[in-house]
DNA sequence: TAGATTGTTAATCGATTAACAATC
DNA sequence: TAGATTGTTAATCGATTAACAATC
């Protein structure tokens, strides 16, 4: 399993989704040409990232859709599904569990903590909803070491140290705390800020040039 | 107004949560060194991006917080507060409208509008919801020109359009849908993929690893 | 065969890090 | 003053793009 550049590996879930439609559109093969076209990535790096992947395409015809997919889901880890839990069930919780995608892209939510459920022993899209007191229990008996960090900015940090205790080795944060915790611990952050600042420097410069 | 390198623009939101701490903790000035040693970002780097901002430091001293803090945000334009509106008032969309951070990062919500409002004329967090077929009308009555974009994926493309025709010329994405639009359109997809697959491709060469 | 496409090697570009002089 | 810190210039690193030979 050799390393793949970062750049690449957030390249290939858009490649993937194209590559989706393009099987639904009945086509079975197709050039990196065609595939550079419709993402704004520039054709030799739509080939080098592919080139990570594994596959070989043949000259004048391109890649075989059916195992480029295969090949990226592989890379990603996508083919077989890991479980994993979310802490926090608000607004934004409510919406991972019901984003059916997520199945597809390797995760499936198995159970949900929240401090003050709604609805304690309830189900919200077949996952059932627990206490957060459940959690220490629940975590070892399930063996989940993937987490999903959902909570108010205030018990992030908090949370995300007993999701270690249970176990975890993975947080995928989607609250805009910076985490503080041991460096093996995989973190994957959900910046909205970062974005927003890109977004609104580009809006502020765009009005800028008009004025002036 | 310079160009920012698009890295050194992600990075300053993260600079500017930790300014806010450290003044909410009393502190005057702060070292780049400071900085970096809290944000896993090489001290050089915080300089570099630093620079980009304008402000100049005291040398033995470092700089003034508060005179950092106005300069980033100035270079964010999140000084003066730009209005937007939302479509799409799902789970996610409920998420943003609550998300108060929002006004504080130069971003105020004054519409939302959804196909089926649950409770039409109403209002969630402050802001009024309407149906879809208001927005055309309204977008042009109140000169908004940036939208957050949480329809489901099957609407992503066609709203983006209609936003386009009411004016807009931002579009902060939260779709997993790549838009088709004039290149002029300022675009920031919070993309969940590229993050699952980092995340989902770390955690398989960890347990490749442990395994191996 | 000729043209389109692949995959690789070399050149460019941009971002990060290192080195160091300037200074309160 | 000496030490810590700034800000800048040079060196390195990694990612992108260009050029081109190989091939179905």
């Amino acid at each position: 399993m050799n390393a793949i550049p970062i750049l690449t590996l957030k390249r290939l879930p858009v490649y993937l989704d194209l590559l989706y439609k393009y099987q639904r559109a009945g086509m079975k093969t197709v050039s990196a040409t065609r595939i550079a076209d419709s993402t704004d990535v520039h054709m030799t790096q739509v080939r080098k990232d592919l080139a990570f992947t594994g596959v070989v395409g043949i000259p004048k015809v391109g890649h075989r859709i059916t195992e480029l997919i295969s090949a990226i889901e592989q890379c990603l880890n996508w083919n077989d599904v890991s479980s994993c839990f979310l802490v926090g069930v608000g607004h934004l919780g409510k919406a991972l569990l019901g984003y059916s995608e997520l199945s597809r892209k390797g995760l499936r939510i198995i159970a949900a903590f929240d401090l003050h459920p709604e609805t304690t022993g309830e189900y919200l899209h077949g996952v059932p909803i627990y206490g957060m007191e459940k959690m220490p229990n629940l975590l070892s008996r399930l063996h989940v070491h993937i987490g999903i960090l959902c909570t108010p900015s205030e018990a992030a940090q908090e949370v995300a140290e007993q999701m270690l205790a249970g176990g975890v080795i993975a947080i995928w944060n989607f609250t805009p705390v910076k985490l503080d915790l041991p460096e093996d611990v995989i973190i994957e952050n959900i910046d909205m800020s970062s974005s927003l600042a890109v977004l609104s420097r580009r809006v502020a410069e765009r009005m800028m040039r008009k004025t002036s």
